[in-house]
DNA sequence: CCTTCTACCTGTCAGC
DNA sequence: TGCTGACAGGTAGAAG
């Protein structure tokens, strides 16, 4: 999409999410996207008109791509889909002109519509001014980690949640993170050991790291933009395992909900 | 400010 | 077989 012009932008309802920023279409339109990048959990589109597009996948938004060929990616304008996405979960449509790889057509695509777009001015603030550190980069580790949870009285689960904590973690990776750690999901967050906030940070990046060379997590009807499912899950050792041995020590694995999440984890080896 | 709780939505699946 | 209800997730905003 990057160095793509809007050609038309469709949208087929008034709302995802959110509902929709006020002629949201028609300040797209004949915009040019200069630069697609990733903050969090958000994708970032920096538009020619000044304003920012932010897009949020939720729980089962995808986008799927036609078009765009290159000779450099072999063709690749239509997908064998392994999981086709329903057309009436269609809700906007991209549709973009490239000077080298010509049109394109972007669909995104949401079920439970969890998902979001924003556009925000050049200056205005966002949501995401104020959000903890990227886990993958190198702001982010065990000092950083400890420094941020220091003080804080609510659970190391509700804490790593918190994405002014540390950007991006979710109910799943923060469940295998502290298992790995053997850190109790019910441990105050301020009261880790400097041993535990060093592992944590670097379990995390492992965790999200394997995810990401797995192609993510694919829960029932979740894929990403090649309609490829990922297949991390069948690596998950606590989440939902709820009553399977722990593979370390063979206890069960408990189930627990906080902060209106489950919470799995292993007794035995989590303290 | 900090923390906890609930709403939002729909496909899936367990249980009747 | 067909139906009902619980459940899953990320984020925002209300409530405490």
């Amino acid at each position: 999409m990057e160095g793509a012009r809007f050609a038309r932008v469709t949208l087929n309802r008034p709302d995802l999410r959110f509902p929709f920023a006020e002629n949201f279409a028609s300040r797209i339109q004949g915009a040019h996207l200069t630069r697609l990048s990733r903050r969090a959990k958000f994708l970032r589109a920096d538009l020619s008109s000044g304003e920012t597009l932010y897009m949020h996948l939720g729980m089962s938004g995808r986008f799927i791509i036609e078009g765009g060929s290159t000779k450099e990616n072999g063709g690749l304008a239509n997908f064998a889909h392994e999981h086709a996405a329903n057309p009436k979960h269609h809700h906007v449509v991209f549709e973009m002109e490239h000077p080298d790889t010509g049109r394109a057509v972007i669909t995104y695509n949401d079920p439970r519509r969890f998902g979001f777009m924003e556009l925000i001015g050049e200056s205005e603030p966002y949501r995401l001014d104020h959000i903890g550190p990227e886990p993958l980069g190198n702001a982010f580790n065990g000092p950083v980690l400890r420094a941020a949870l220091k003080g804080k009285k609510s659970k190391i689960k509700a804490a790593l949640l918190d994405q002014r904590v540390v950007a991006g973690l979710g109910n799943i990776y923060v469940c295998e993170a502290l298992y790995r750690t053997g850190i109790s999901p019910r441990r105050a967050a301020g009261r880790l050991k400097v041993a535990e906030t060093d592992g944590l940070a670097g379990h995390i990046k492992d965790v999200l790291s394997e995810a990401i060379e797995a192609g993510g997590s694919s829960l029932r009807d979740f894929s990403n933009t090649d309609g490829k499912l990922g297949y991390f899950q069948h690596s998950f050792d606590v989440y939902g395992r709820e009553g399977e041995p722990c593979k370390s020590c063979d206890a069960p694995i408990k189930r627990i909900v906080q902060s209106g999440r489950s919470s799995f984890f292993c007794g035995g080896c989590q303290r």
